[in-house]
DNA sequence: CTGAAAGCGCTTACAG
DNA sequence: CTGAAAGCGCTTACAG
């Protein structure tokens, strides 16, 4: 059987206790050979401390959860590996949890997080458990939103600056002469704030450069939906002449369709993508991209994330904007 | 604090055992009232059970370990999707780990993961802790190797017919006539197993139809060197007219060089990829690729995984060999 | 300098 | 049909 702390104390001749304050290195008065009699007992019986019933004293699992939308988008994977990188330093471990952008699978892996008592989580909202979040936020459980934030909670937020995303685009857009320019978001894009302020960044943006909002220019479409919507858009009796990209799966949804549709990109439709795609520079031609911190975005995530781990009563409604940055390339 | 059993017990009127009972479904001589006093208690309390203290007693913490050589990889990403949305289905969590093929990390991470008593692990091995490996698996523990095996392990593997993989290429590239084609992998090809398989069906393949094996044409490194190894090649007097790129990266760094250079694909340098990525198919041209089922792999290593989680004398040995599929596009 | 005892929050035979 | 008791493997005041 699994050998245990009574174990080493019977085979080191000494008590538990003594045993367990050697395994949390509190040797002040330890005496040498205590010491020497335990590290061998622990060698010879290959044992290894059951953290499961540690974390049930001292109530930490040194374990964090991550929920997000989902694992396969470019941008949560560079979130989760920057977090996974930050957590290792400090020998915590994080449960990925993929909530598909649905709300009860958000839910319940919440509720089976904190059953399993993580530290924290960091989060990608679906926007649709807010009493859930609420109550988080109440009980100062350490949470920190990712990349989206909910309306009315009052919770830490780690976001891009969505208006000034859009408006690099637009700006870069407009410098270049496009003058029809539209947007093209996944689906709820109206739903989840960051999306909105996009599409209002957008709007701002173009009549700052004097240009008008044509409503249907602008698109927030389920990705089954959107060669659908992109062939509407451009069959419009003026259709816009450049296109902005919301995420990685628009951008490829775009690409698919003019590639399709033997479209040139710039001459015939030019695009900006939100969000770098590791092919962007690669491509024929290099798409102009306007890029999210990534990295840094998750770094920091996991760092506030153990403040608050830390210390729970700090301050819990700040939010953190990241700049993005626009790198031109040939695709406008 | 925290509402507990205890709590719920007293409550409820009635004792810790009883709510232990209702908690687990043993409803078997429970009298009718008793579950109504206990589910109207844990409402009004707010009560939810603790898992780690569950799990200390039960000798399961319905979390299973997965360590990858790195998640950014497509094909790794795509794998843990597979488990996780197989663990959920069981209600297990799944702990995300990347090696970076690094054998310390690698050790460290099996070490904590062992220590939070995870009921099991799925591992990219890296192949440096042979010791650890037999360990786990002379204790019966539950352990799953993905994507690489380790020789002389008797460890349950998932791999892909990894000769097959590159007798597929190497056929495409006869049949269109290419006759002196290369191979370019990612270092360490030779230390681990499936690569060198790769390698050897290239050999063999090339035999097969006739051509002769050139050592020139065979490259593993690093992915900073290699650029530099294609110049190589390409600067020899018979420059390889087609190309087999080993993965994901492998073949990023073959199309940004033949970019940078200029070189016509497939005309000048005819391309095949092992490892499916998701802008082939957009790509100017479209990427003739070898495809590994990875959601088919990865569903079979959780199956696998549980199958011994719930019997740990199942025979250790099976290698599973999935099939590449051979998708024709325009690189070749 | 070290040990006995209580306790973390559950579960599980077993008794009644 | 339900409860008292022991136990899972640790940690932590506290006593000596």
């Amino acid at each position: 059987m699994k050998v245990t702390i009574t174990d080493v104390a019977r085979y080191a001749g000494v008590s538990k206790s003594t045993v367990s304050q050697y395994l949390n290195k509190r040797y002040d008065y330890m005496a040498e050979k205590t010491k020497i009699k335990i590290e061998q007992a622990i060698k010879e019986l290959g044992y290894h401390p059951n953290i499961v019933a540690r974390s049930l004293k001292q109530k930490s699992t040194t374990t964090i959860g991550v929920i997000t939308a989902n694992i396969l988008h470019v941008f949560s994977t560079q979130v989760i590996r920057a977090i996974e990188d930050f957590c290792n330093e400090l020998d915590f471990h994080v449960i990925v949890c993929n909530a598909d952008d649905d709300p009860e699978k958000e839910k319940k892996y919440i509720d089976m997080l904190r059953a399993k008592q993580v530290d924290g989580i960091i989060i990608f909202p679906t926007g649709g458990n807010v009493p859930t979040y609420e109550q988080m936020i109440k009980e100062e459980f350490p949470i920190v939103f990712v990349d989206r934030y909910v309306p009315g909670i009052m919770g830490s937020a780690i976001l891009l600056d969505n208006m000034k995303a859009a408006t690099l685009a637009v700006n870069e857009f407009t410098r270049k002469g496009y003058d029809r320019i539209a947007i093209i978001m996944p689906e709820k894009a109206d739903s989840i704030t960051p999306r909105m302020e996009r599409i209002n960044g957008y709007k701002e943006a173009l009549l700052d450069n004097g240009l008008a909002v044509n409503p249907s220019y602008i698109q927030s479409l389920e990705v089954k939906n959107m060669k659908k919507g992109l062939e509407e858009m451009l069959a419009l009796p003026e259709p816009p002449n450049a296109i902005i990209a919301g995420n990685d799966l628009t951008l490829y949804e775009v690409l698919s369709y003019t590639k399709e549709k033997g479209i040139t990109i710039p001459d015939e439709l030019a695009i900006i993508a939100i969000d770098d795609v590791p092919f962007a520079n690669i491509y024929y031609p290099e798409i102009t991209s306007i890029v999210q911190p990534a990295f840094e975005m998750g770094t920091k995530a996991a760092n506030l994330l153990f403040e608050k781990i830390n210390n729970h009563s700090i301050p819990n409604e700040e939010v953190f904007r990241f700049e993005p940055k626009l790198i031109v390339r040939s695709s406008c």
